[in-house]
DNA sequence: AATTTCATGTAACCAGTTACATGATTCA
DNA sequence: TGAATCATGTAACTGGTTACATGAAATT
């Protein structure tokens, strides 16, 4: 309760990894150590106050899971509230400032899409390859526009920009492609 | 001069600007909100605390162009010990962090590094492909180990970022060839 | 017994955001 | 004269980093 505070990145992984299996502070410090997660951040200074902000707004619930001893081991689990915050987050259009601004966490919100099912998965990769396509559009336009206005470096630095957002549209698309295969495969099965 | 704070991303891509033309606070302003460089940061209470903790340390000095008026444009230029400390910047080796948390600064350095000569540029390609190639092997070797163990959402996910980063190395190689290419027609041509 | 790993936490600090304040200059 | 733009700045806040502290449990 109390007020609404910005899903941060951090925030929002463990909202993520919460949901998939309940976890202790040292659990989601392992994970963002030792997978591919890793790019999220770690260090006990940002997961413990994170997970205490979280549990003050009622969207994780702490559990000690032996009542004996001094320092408890904390396993946290999404409350009703934390499940419905977090599908609001996972259902968020896509929009240009998450491309430029927040990628990284919007395919966090990717990798945690699951349990939406496969209609809202769908749905987010067109949403993203739509934007995509045009921000790339709008980028060769700028490129065409500054080139002989700018250093050689300059230049070189905006197509790699461009490729890689190129790179991640056709990834967006082979995604699509292999999701609608699945659904005629296995004949519209649910999640989880 | 005192001691040396981080370079941040935002403070490199001050240096950088002004080390090609001298600006004031709101020129910074103008171009991070007009070119591509406008992913990073602008607001006012960015870059004027961050201007004056770089004159601080002596790495860049501003002069006012209009004596007379109460609040006059400053207008920065890199000090001796500025270009130093950006030329030490730029020459820096490329890490596998670089490449995983500080893509983005990565990329700027590039862009300013055209000052640093062309051996220097290729150098910096070089590293960076190396970089690149091993991450990617590296990346390649996780998906294979965790394929089966994740969410197809987790799984796509990590295929999306070796797309990006097999995607920044065709880049890099294609830059390689290009500025191998211009030196070969225009002969050893030096900067500036 | 000593070391490592498990496990939670705090304190100082820092960079950046938002929102606001101030005043000059230019243009309608 | 009133509005928009030029131009610099401050204050409160926030989220994260580094470094440290604490102590239990497991391993050597």
């Amino acid at each position: 309760m109390s007020d609404p505070p910005t899903l941060t990145t951090l925030r929002l992984a463990i909202l993520g990894l919460i949901s998939m299996q309940p976890m202790s502070g040292y659990d989601l410090r392992k994970v963002f150590e030792t997978t591919p997660m890793g790019n999220f951040s770690s260090s006990p200074g940002a997961i413990y106050p994170a997970l205490k902000s979280l549990e003050k707004n009622g969207w994780v619930h702490g559990v000690p899971d032996k009542q004996d001893t001094l320092r408890p081991r904390l396993v946290y689990s999404l409350t009703d509230r934390g499940d419905e915050v977090l599908n609001g987050e996972l259902d968020a259009t896509v929009t240009r400032d998450d491309l430029i601004w927040r990628y990284d966490q919007m395919m966090l919100r990717f990798a945690f899409m699951e349990r939406r099912g496969l209609a809202r998965l769908l749905a987010f990769l067109e949403e993203l390859l739509t934007e995509l396509d045009a921000y790339v559009a709008h980028l060769e336009e700028v490129h065409e526009q500054t080139t002989g206005q700018t250093t050689v470096c300059g230049r070189l630095a905006l197509e790699q920009g461009i490729e890689g957002y190129r790179a991640n549209a056709r990834w967006a698309r082979r995604a699509i492609r292999e999701l609608e295969g699945t659904v005629e495969c296995e004949g519209g099965e649910e999640n989880e």
